[in-house]
DNA sequence: TTGTATGCGTTATCAT
DNA sequence: ATGATAACGCATACAA
């Protein structure tokens, strides 16, 4: 069927171990053997197998990424798209564990085959629980959080300062004079239970902070995230007694389509009604709306960079680990980084109207 | 470190076959047997090597994903979400090979550790070559289409007819009285070279055709697919002696944003202008697009399963291949799925103006 | 129902 | 610079 190392080894006349070294390390091989090694695997149509090789190592050449929302969303498939342009050149897969409710993150944390089946796990956009992650920490598997907290259970994390970002929304929507806000968050799906949570409850305290500062009551919408949102956003506003000056979004997702509907219901944006979103994802830059910018590919790559770098090191400090140990292992410490923060300020924002 | 197969029998007085049997064939081991090794599984926090029993398997649990476009692209993520929710519950990986020119395509099918590192191919989204193509299927290994052309060198295809969509979406135009029409398709990124086909191709001809039997006489926009996408669009129409009644996009990717800009430019949409996708893609409900539909995820999803199957069927025909050989193997055909189209009409198409 | 023996393809160690 | 050899951890064929 398919040549092995061994097929190559005896058309090239050399033994085994040298075309293993040949493509592993061809530094401590002779030019002229590589090069017939080199020709033989190619009339062999040789290719060496992942599976025996990845075997042989030890290694699995596997990332664990857990993600609560579907991988399709927007933030999510980018996250996705960020770590695999790193760790596909690297030799690594990437495989999805959809994580809906705490008891799937229980699950994973519980049952899973951890150290022998991925060499760092990677957990986005949900706050996970000290504990479990204590467990993949014996066992030397790097946990990599994005945004995602308690930020000191993770050896690398890469945040947005939800917080403060939305704070820089408020603040922006109160210069402008606004004293008449909606908030409307996106409630998570119905299967997923308290105990998850997301980096959305974040957004909502710096948005009721800066208002409390502002000794300001805004309109607290919590619209259910399945494709009746902008319906279930719209019926509520109108549920209002007035319609506020300003719609303060909690993710693109919904800001940009009642952005959209709203003017075609006639609402003058920004005259008559201001709208921001968070994320500024697909969209949100041609519909002109005013959003804080993320950008989760970039996140994405370089929490893998910092993955490679923690898998190479745990690797060594295995190694070097019982008597030996801790000498060399200065064991640097866990990085968190901040992303950061930048707001596009575009059309859907403006002065508040004098007449509500 | 972490407990083997032999610590677990050795802790459960038996001999590592039985644990191995335990679980991959709980059926073959005593209940009593069964529990006294799930138990000591349990203590030692045992987890079967993944690397270790794929190895022993022969199978690589991995599948090769080809895509052309980046895979955060609406188109894309979907698809591989329900590729994944078959696969990943089946213990298959997915690995995401980027093909951004037919250059990218041969490398994958030359260079590529085929056999040994994927149990199948799937091709989403461009065309392929015969030749490339036959490569794989001497090696046993399924390759599968999604939206690819020719159909006739995959073991299984799934695609939409994108001829016969945008002729209804055409026709749909048509029947309304317009006569001034402008087509808009997305280049592909100059990276690529003309030799990647895309299905796009099949929908400015279906397009095409329809305005011919009609005798019109369209006008033919290529805009760059870029960030600048919208503005780049917009420049072209302006460009044109007169506005067009209706405008026929190539992907909902640039019509929704189109839409968009166009009603805040105060086109009154679709009294005076109509405009069409094709994809039903993010926002196109809610910004009241009329579209053609396509669900990605459910074609990720059948593509998937009948890539299992074709697994499977390899595998025994494997087995029963020497001599006993195709006697079994009444191999079955290929089969070439439709999906079902289905048109979304929607507020954004309406009858032309007889004012032009 | 269970145990013994063997092999999967590669790589690392240790010689030479 | 290269070769011989021994693992790596599991799953199967076969024996009992």
């Amino acid at each position: 069927m398919q040549a092995n190392i061994g097929d190559v080894a005896q058309r090239a006349q050399v033994s085994a171990s040298t075309v293993s070294r040949a493509f592993k390390h061809p530094e401590l091989v002779a030019k002229a053997t590589r090069e017939r090694i080199a020709r033989a695997a190619d009339e062999l149509d040789f290719a060496a197998s992942r599976s025996a090789s990845v075997f042989q190592t030890g290694q699995t050449f596997r990332i664990a990424l857990l993600l609560n929302d579907p991988s399709s969303t927007w933030f999510n498939a980018h996250i996705y798209e960020g770590l695999d342009s790193v760790f596909h050149p690297a030799g690594y897969d990437i495989a999805i564990y959809p994580i809906g409710t705490s008891g799937d993150r229980h699950a994973f944390f519980e049952d899973l085959p951890i150290r022998r089946n991925a060499d760092a796990v990677i957990i986005a956009s949900f706050d996970v629980d000290s504990k479990e992650i204590a467990r993949l920490h014996s066992m030397n598997v790097p946990i990599i959080g994005i945004n995602a907290l308690p930020e000191d259970v993770f050896d690398y994390s890469i945040a947005t300062d939800d917080d403060y970002a939305m704070r820089l929304v408020t603040r922006h929507l109160l210069t402008l004079g606004h004293k008449d806000i909606a908030y409307i968050d996106l409630d998570p799906p119905e299967n997923a239970d308290g105990s998850l949570h997301y980096s959305a409850n974040r957004r909502s305290n710096g948005f009721l902070a800066e208002c409390a500062e502002a000794h300001i009551e805004p309109a607290m919408l919590h619209v259910s995230n399945t494709g009746q949102r902008v319906d279930h956003a719209l019926t509520q506003l109108f549920a209002l007694n007035h319609m506020p000056t300003a719609i303060c979004c909690e993710q693109d997702r919904i800001a940009v389509p009642l952005l959209s509907r709203l003017q075609r219901l006639g609402y003058a944006i920004p005259d008559a009604l201001s709208i921001t979103g968070f994320d500024d994802s697909t969209y949100a830059r041609e519909v002109g709306l005013t959003t804080i910018r993320q950008d989760p590919h970039d996140m994405g790559a370089r929490a893998a960079r910092h993955a490679l770098d923690l898998i190479a090191k745990a690797d060594n400090d295995f190694e070097t680990t019982d008597e030996t140990a801790s000498k060399t292992g200065v064991s640097t410490p866990p990085i968190h980084e901040s992303t950061q923060i930048r707001m596009m300020f575009r059309m859907s924002t403006g002065p508040a109207t004098s007449a509500a």
